[in-house]
DNA sequence: AATGAATGAGTATTCATTCAT
DNA sequence: GATGAATGAATACTCATTCAT
């Protein structure tokens, strides 16, 4: 008997995150992913039982790990301001390094594939922000403003950071990243 | 010989938008579309020649009027920070009052539509941000960082401000549009 | 504008027939039977939403014409059995002038594509029954057996001449007509 | 060397009446057919060559059994009425007890997997039939007509009754039996 | 200009069968 | 013999686009 290379799950998985990069969701083709990752389509069809399956299930493994992240740097016992700047940081980071995985996660957002999902890694990552800024409403250094108000810009400076990195309007140093943070903590300290 | 009606081109990017907004560039199935239309197939390839040149027709178009809207405000002989305000708010209420055309605009840009077109309305659009920021940095008022910096956190700032108003988390009011406001206004501000 | 050409669908239907005749429904593939017509395969899906409207489609409307073809005779004013005997040489006949639409029929009633659907030609048919073999019995010509029990006979019987005949072990002519006829009379007569 | 397991082959072939029972020819898939029994698809092609061969295999075995079966009550000293009724009987028991068996039969008969062989247990019936309407003709009991004619009557019969019990429309007891012999017999006796 | 019919070139998916262990 | 993985060859269906009027 054949043995099952658990690395194909991952090249599959690989190849349709550079694909909806580069192509958008639409662009995913059984065939041609099949194709890239060296396989028959109807392989493909052993790891995902369909398409919305393969979307829908890299979607979830994604989230899963994004949330994970950022667990761990809550409890750590920094001043406010270092803490939440080591956070984006981090989140920076992480953004930078998986640009693909994030665009990814962008584009099933807003596709019809993520109608019916609920996104509980989001959910995670929301009760994340709560407490954050729960915390720093407390020691009186945040605006007071509606936590989705202050999440939402601290994800929107994020993301345009990740934008101007990426498209090579901005490096990717500490300067940077102490400029970008700086107006992120100007806009939302009390 | 009859001409081609106006309204009914008209009529046709209103139910592109309507679709693009719902179900995103690849719901956009030209038969369908010309059934709500209430046109027949053929018809729409009087209009535009294929479906690439619908979706990047009104992308232009889109463009254009959002770069004209701009420029009429920057003449006025108001203090530098009213004037930012008075453009922010502009920006943000043909946001939310052309969020269909917004989501078209975002949609077609990662989509692979876009790959070939160089984007005019852009260029007219950085050159107006070029223009304000320089001023502000002029006055002393703004920090001395890339504009392209500037210009992405002002766009960050009203993005997210769009979505929070549209998911119904934020009102559109007066007080919370200064809110926002200030807080770019905080982030920016040297 | 073309116009579309009645005939197509006709067409389509009759070779259907064919090929289920000498295929099964399962030997029904879109892109052979376009062939087959002369037309694409897409084309196909203008005349039907799909091969299960296709196949349910020609069902029904074979249902339909089999019960309008009996509905006529049941009136008429000669003695039972001569018009029990019209009726059934009228079936005979139908039977074996569209064999093929019988074989249709059947392998449509015992494909998965019958499942879902209420077969209403089907009651016309069984209420004709009722009606005829009540009035034989009224006048004490037919056994005292359930209506189900007469039916099932007599469309045994005629399914068994079908075969006989189509399989060339038996000529379509009056005299074995009458032997049959008379078989079938014995049989269900008090 | 392990042998082949005699019990499995027996799984195999139970579980495809089954499946053809519920769901026809088509509906039988290797894959999932190997899941019911509980193998592995590629251990169904040590038993059977491929596909084809499973039906036919089956499907001549079913043949063989059920002419065998008649075979033995053809010798016996009763009254002619009273033989004929036995195994009437007998073969209406055995369609009945075997209904899947019979319907694999039927499907298999009209499917295109019929088409190259030569159904071998059928002309074995076929000369129990001939035996069978040979004696009753020359005791001057039975029609003169054809003997493909006493059988398909024969069978329509036998066809139909299965049917009605199947189909819970008539239960299996001996004054239905009765009823429905005395039927076949008036229908073929002189 | 306007249109409904028609279609070629895809696209996801299935499934009998074989491979490699 | 037994098996789970792998696949080639279908197959139903879609859709942007063109045809013929």
């Amino acid at each position: 008997m054949r043995v099952k290379d658990e690395n194909k799950r991952k090249d599959i998985i690989k190849h349709t995150l550079d694909i909806v990069y580069e192509k958008g969701i639409a662009g995913v083709k059984m065939a041609s992913l099949a194709r890239k990752v060296g396989l028959s389509p109807a392989t493909l069809y052993i790891y995902f039982k369909n398409k919305e399956d393969l979307i829908l299930s890299i979607f979830s493994e994604l989230i899963g790990e994004q949330a994970d992240l950022s667990l761990g740097q809550l409890n750590t016992e920094l001043p406010y301001k270092l803490k939440l700047k080591k956070i984006w940081l981090q989140w920076l980071n992480f953004s930078i390094n998986n640009f693909k995985e994030k665009a990814f996660i962008d584009q099933v957002k807003q596709s019809p594939y993520c109608e019916e999902m609920t996104v509980k890694g989001d959910l995670k990552l929301h009760d994340i922000g709560t407490l954050l800024f729960q915390e720093g409403k407390e020691q009186g250094l945040l605006k007071e403003v509606d936590n989705s108000i202050l999440k939402a810009i601290m994800t929107a400076m994020l993301n345009e950071s990740v934008v101007l990195i990426l498209n090579k309007q901005m490096e990717l140093n500490e300067e940077n990243a102490d400029t970008m943070f700086s107006m992120l903590w100007d806009a939302i300290k009390s």
